[in-house]
DNA sequence: AATGAATGAGTATTCATTCAT
DNA sequence: TATGAATGAATACTCATTCAT
């Protein structure tokens, strides 16, 4: 318990908050919402714990903070694999290959998104985050597909990350890839 | 301090363990997973806190028992929906009611089920819920269709309910219609 | 820190409630209302922090219960003092020896009385307290003094008691009688 | 997080010291004693926290000017009322219009004085405050009336004022009046 | 001269669980 | 069988004060 931490002498640490909300979403990815604690972020970013809330006001805000940042990464992705396709059939694939590849791919980000959609159902401060972040990814979709076709695909990608996120046999890319286009065919 | 608290002279009382997991529900439902104790059980159950842990070895315990009644509530609405449909027309039909009318329909359970969801991606006990739930339901859809399109169409069954649920403007029955339709065409 | 700590299995303790209580006034006597924590007050009566959130709901409500206690039992040597006095001379050195003997007496219960004061012009239900407190002493100068001359006299009386708290050079008992004799006179 | 806070570009600020004990009074008298912090007072003041401690060596330092100041405030009134009147029966009027219309008039100064003497009860630096400002209001009755007299009078006005600050119906000027007159006859 | 950042001790309160009756 | 009392660990949050810039 003690004689095991080494000194840490760190007064002047310029990009310590940032630094905290990278923590936070760690701890949520590995503890969940509910397990994330200031004591624990303070702990995984090796930070005294009157740090925490020397740079948030509560623990909601740093809530806040890190999955508007989880949710500005994932939507980033979104955007690059979209923009990138040059006609229909490839942004049929630029889907595919974001569920198959980037949701599925990293385990990671998957859970933090779940964990995002419930902690939003009680907490408005971040339904905002969520809502901002699906409407995002719609317009993302919107750049190929007409507002119906986007809506629904956007649903139909949630469900498949969902339903191989709990799953003990997930999806195979080709399960995928076969759902999908029997959707868009 | 006296006289609020109104007589509750019950010490016989079968059934008595049953009423806690419906209370569980309800408290997870208003609460969330997060907000779900002991206290707050016993509290809504009207029943003293000590009562809790002699029928319960565990909050855990509770929390499985909850869920698994609910899973058990909602699959028992796919079964019927599923098996009253004569042909494929009426099964596609079953499907849309089901998200229109019992999953969107009742604001109640669509949080309950997505609170299960994250709570199962922390807790093994949880996990075995989901999945036992999610088989049922995919076993209800191969009634009418293919072991593939089952899959398929439970992932977007779950993707137009998680997005209904947090959307400011959740889906129309018309909505819902058309994307299903859409993609059992 | 540790090792001096005496074993200390009490788990039945009937009327640890209260002497909570009195551990609390003990407490505020010492350390006033601002030094007045739930740990202090555990620690003065030697029971667990977690036995103190058991017995109160707030910190609040044993500062009223501390307090509505002095206040009973300032309010019977009040009593006592005023109905033992057969006329009106005997009121006159009733109320003399309240000031001398009970009030200033025991330095404890004055900086009791002033705490209370200061804490109800802040906390609203200590105020009720305070105001039932001084209704009572006022109808027990009413015994033997009309209806103003009770009220003026509970000012008086107030007033060289603070005087007194607080000065470096308190009043006599001399000087305290010459005080009211002149007022009564 | 930005564009709510507006600039506060005052490095170079004299008189700061004196704007920070002004605005230690408004938050003793808004939040108590108790409620009292660096942090509040500094933002009270609009001023970096930082320049608290930069400025006074303690809290408790704070706290002493606070009083200081106060007293003098209340003191310098006692003296003009006090030192206006030309005779005796002027004096009595001039006590009578010192409760009435000074000290009850303003319920702010009211609830500052009981604090400070509760302060002093346990702070040794504020007792010396108290006890100077006491000395002085009795010299300036002393001006008007023997040393014994004084001293009662003192005696009478504290606990008018206290009784009517904490009842739910004050004394009227007219009552007051009445108390003093009845003392002084 | 002045301040934003940092820190560690402390606060009220919640809670799962244990235990004596 | 049932329960009120008890407990210790944990939680979010506050704050006086120190320090590097």
């Amino acid at each position: 318990m003690s004689g095991s931490t080494p000194r840490r002498p760190r007064r002047h640490d310029p990009g310590r908050r940032d630094r905290l909300i990278d923590a936070a979403l760690t701890v949520i990815r590995e503890r969940g919402v509910a397990g994330t604690t200031h004591r624990e972020i303070a702990r995984t970013a090796d930070v005294p714990l009157g740090s925490m809330t020397y740079h948030f006001a509560s623990l909601d805000e740093v809530l806040a903070e890190a999955f508007t940042r989880h949710a500005a990464l994932v939507a980033r992705v979104f955007d690059e694999r979209l923009s990138a396709a040059r006609d229909r059939d490839a942004a049929v694939e630029a889907v595919i290959s974001l569920v198959s590849d980037d949701l599925l791919g990293s385990q990671h980000d998957l859970v933090l998104s779940v964990e995002l959609y419930v902690a939003a159902a009680r907490n408005p401060a971040l339904r905002a985050v969520t809502q901002a972040w699906m409407a995002r990814s719609r317009q993302a979709l919107e750049r190929h597909f007409d507002a119906t076709t986007a809506r629904e695909l956007d649903a139909l990608i949630e469900g498949l990350v969902l339903h191989s996120a709990l799953s003990t046999d997930p999806m195979t890319p080709g399960q995928i890839r076969h759902a999908i286009y029997r959707y868009l065919s």
